[in-house]
DNA sequence: GTCTATAAAGTGATAGAC
DNA sequence: GTCTATCACTTTATAGAC
């Protein structure tokens, strides 16, 4: 960012090297990979590749965004307002599309460890987006409450809260033993806060 | 293990090791420390240290398994039976403590992201504790179910899964933003998977 | 804009003295 | 059992050629 090659030319390779770097990474996986390891993908040297980004750390962070950009294309979860269910949908669609994304799982994880860390570049965008992310799951999840199909017994708030506990807490389930149904389980969790189903008759998972 | 220091006093020392380093890194935090700064820590050189472990991932996955030791001894959680509601207790008691030792939180974090690895000598121990501590909250959750106190609409064993992730996700929500209640979010979890609860007054967080 | 080359600082691990 | 010393690498970042 604000570096001097901001010309249009220079942004348009930015922007490839993070789709292509987005690219790799699903397909080939993250293990803390390093800057060189990267830019061979990509097809660059290690200098070139930092010629873009300031840091290894302002890549990475930046390879989250672009992703997140790419995300709210596909499952349009964050600009535009949509159903209740639309947003519950998205959601559910973005967490099945991630078991197809291993490496990125694994990199927005392992970021969000390190960017527990004030001074990191990423902790902004974490704190960022996990409250922008809360706000829109609480709009979403107080339209249910209102229609009668999500508890109130607790606030929206907090069921953001947990809705995205649950989504975060399950990749972690689900890197160490793939055969975890993350959708599945977020689904019996709406089914689960659901005043309106039935008691008595647990439906199978998956 | 299965080194040959393993008599009586070498395996004192071991602990002792152990102990000192939980205490180290709860006070003092872990950010993907290296051998050495754990070892000044510890009050032993780098390859003192190394010299009761096999290597550094060995080392840092018998810190994890050391600190459920002292956590099942404290919150008696594993080994003992115990009433459901002692055992969402003791859970929800460890969840509170954890608050207090942000390292340790970041270390099982940052190793349980690392584990995914299935090559990592922790891999086997998340593998194992995940699907050892689920097994207990199903028994726990079970019960409960059985009381009417917690939602039948799901089985037990996907509650646990569900139970499990929240307290993940949350640990990794509030080394973003220390200000999150994780125990408090986790009672409101339950006080929301409780049909016995009435409807309508939604209760504060904290 | 991209490269090669290199700096500067670690890392985990091991050999060997004591 | 613990130390010092050192090995063999790897890492990010930068300087400077082209």
């Amino acid at each position: 960012m604000a570096r001097r090659g901001s010309y249009a030319k220079g942004v348009a390779k930015r922007e490839e090297i993070l789709e292509r770097s987005l690219d790799v990474i699903a397909r080939e996986g993250y293990r803390g990979a390093s800057v060189k390891e990267l830019a061979d993908a990509v097809g660059l040297s290690q200098a070139g590749l930092l010629h873009y980004f300031d840091s290894k750390e302002e890549l990475f962070t930046e390879i989250l965004r672009k992703r997140d950009e790419v995300d709210a294309r596909a499952y349009g979860g964050s600009s535009e307002v949509v159903s209740p269910d639309g947003l519950r949908d998205g959601f559910v669609g973005v967490i099945r599309h991630n078991a197809d994304v291993p490496g990125l799982v694994q990199l927005y994880s392992r970021m969000a460890v390190d960017a527990a860390d004030t001074s990191h570049p990423a902790h902004r965008y974490f704190v960022d987006r996990n409250s922008a992310l809360r706000a829109s799951f609480a709009d979403g999840l107080r339209a249910l409450q209102a229609e009668g199909r999500l508890t109130d017994v607790v606030d929206a708030e907090t069921l953001a809260r947990i809705v995205q506990a649950v989504a975060d807490g399950l990749q972690l389930q689900w890197m160490q033993d793939p055969s975890t149904d993350m959708a599945g389980t977020v689904e019996a969790m709406f089914r689960a806060l659901d005043p309106s189903v039935p008691a008595g008759d647990p439906k199978e998972t998956s």
